[in-house]
DNA sequence: ATTGAAAATTTGTCCGGACATATTTATACA
DNA sequence: TGTATAAATATGTCCGGACAAATTTTCAAT
């Protein structure tokens, strides 16, 4: 194996030995030599093929399991779970506010709190959360300074959450910031919906807005780890000022 | 400070050693002992403070630096680039088809193949790559089996790849994926803008739906990893029919 | 004061070993 | 045959040491 060591112009040797080997393994992984579902050869065995330490081997096994090809499991082995790199393509921010694509200087003018059912056309868009009750914030979404109204929110909060209500008063940020600081539950995961619809009468009187412009309507979801539904926010802005971007990025583990 | 050894019931001791320091130099930094651009203290220091070997400070620092609160650097040191973990929320997806969100089995019927300038609608909203020359494509997205029709598209070839025009008789996947395979580069990054703007004449007509309708504009700008922009797709969806979904997983960095 | 080379510092790589812990396999017992 | 126990296996944690490579600091020469 260990050959070829002589002045040659081919040079193997293009950075620490863990990733060569590293580099060696993924290419038996992604070649079908060590199938997927297959246990590696053990940390021993790869120790005397290659003639390397134990710290090396497992260094290389450290970068084949980041890259998303192996797991490990402490007494039973390396097994191959994936024959490609995890790859693919990521939307990261860094918090909230970048979904919400407002600045932060935004706020919420609550018209009406109120408990109970949301209105139909709110109901029929929450899929699995229709027809249970909330408590229902309802107002227009203001720019900082200026008069332009931004978007008409719904929010919809579980009542469990219920007690966040007087705080409404002294509302200067998000609303889900008041449930993660008041209750201690951290916001795990956010579905989010885009939609176009006509808007309705109610939408467009509060955003001043010919009815002949069409809605671009957008649900969020904020779910804790136990996947438990905290809010749920319906935000109709007005077509013509709506424009939503976002920038993915590749994210790759290339051989070495 | 290695005290309460004693089978005291307050055990200080969850988990592997590591962790523990990792923990602590974590504190220290979320504290502000160790401020942000400061110098951690070195590896041997912090081996004497806390009594373990450097493999075991190592381990604790590579978490931290994976965490994204320091940065390392060979003869340097590990310097404090963040007094809060590196958290966020992410959306991923493994691979591009889960942004266009059509199913994978539909085509591009495509009408008229040009070279030249946009039409002025499309050009206004290229911002940056407005006023260049494409090779330039038009046509109905259709559903694979029915003749029901997703979106009417504009598709902006940058002319360096304009070799794969030819092989648009035989398309079957996405045009991205054709000028990867082609010409080996590879999508490094996507910029996606969501509009809604009233519906254009050209693709009503195409689409066979009212002009009351409104139209979801969708721009998907694809770059190389030079920041090249390969491609730039402009797709009209009739707004009743449009719903983007996204699904945003928070990433953190708890401390142990 | 500025430059340039040498020395010291600091992290990166790699080796060896030992024991702990989780898992699997083999064995003895019912 | 089935089950509980013991042994073997494999990865996890942790220790010690050595040298390499990158950076910073020191110091001498101009």
């Amino acid at each position: 194996m260990a050959s070829a060591k002589s002045g040659a112009t081919s040079g193997p040797k293009p950075g620490p030995r863990y990733a060569q080997v590293s580099d060696t393994l993924q290419r038996r992984i992604e070649s079908g030599t060590y199938p997927v579902g297959a246990l590696l050869p053990t940390e021993l065995d790869l120790c005397q093929e290659f003639g390397i330490s134990r710290h090396t081997v497992r260094e290389a096994l450290r970068r084949l399991a980041e890259a998303g090809f192996v797991q490990r499991r402490q007494g039973s082995g390396s097994q191959v779970i994936s024959a490609s790199p995890k790859g693919g393509y990521v939307h990261a921010m860094r918090s909230l506010n970048e979904l919400f694509q407002y600045a932060a200087d935004t706020h919420l003018r609550v018209d009406r709190i109120f408990e109970g059912a949301p209105p139909a056309p709110i109901d029929a868009v929450l899929g699995d959360q229709a027809g249970q009750n909330w408590v229902i914030l309802q107002g227009l979404r203001l720019d900082a300074a200026g008069r332009q109204p931004i978007c008409w929110s719904t929010v919809l909060v579980n009542q469990v959450f219920a007690g966040i209500v007087p705080d409404f008063a002294t509302l200067t940020g998000a609303i889900y910031r008041l449930i993660e600081d008041r209750y201690g539950v951290l916001v795990d995961r956010v579905e989010q919906d885009i939609r176009a619809m006509p808007i309705s009468a109610e939408a467009a009187a509060e955003l001043g807005v010919s009815r002949r412009i069409w809605a671009v309507q957008v649900v969020r979801r904020y779910l804790d780890n136990e996947g438990r539904v905290m809010l749920v926010s319906v935000n109709d802005h007005p077509g013509d000022r709506f424009s939503y971007s976002m920038q993915l990025q590749k994210e790759g583990w290339g051989r070495s």
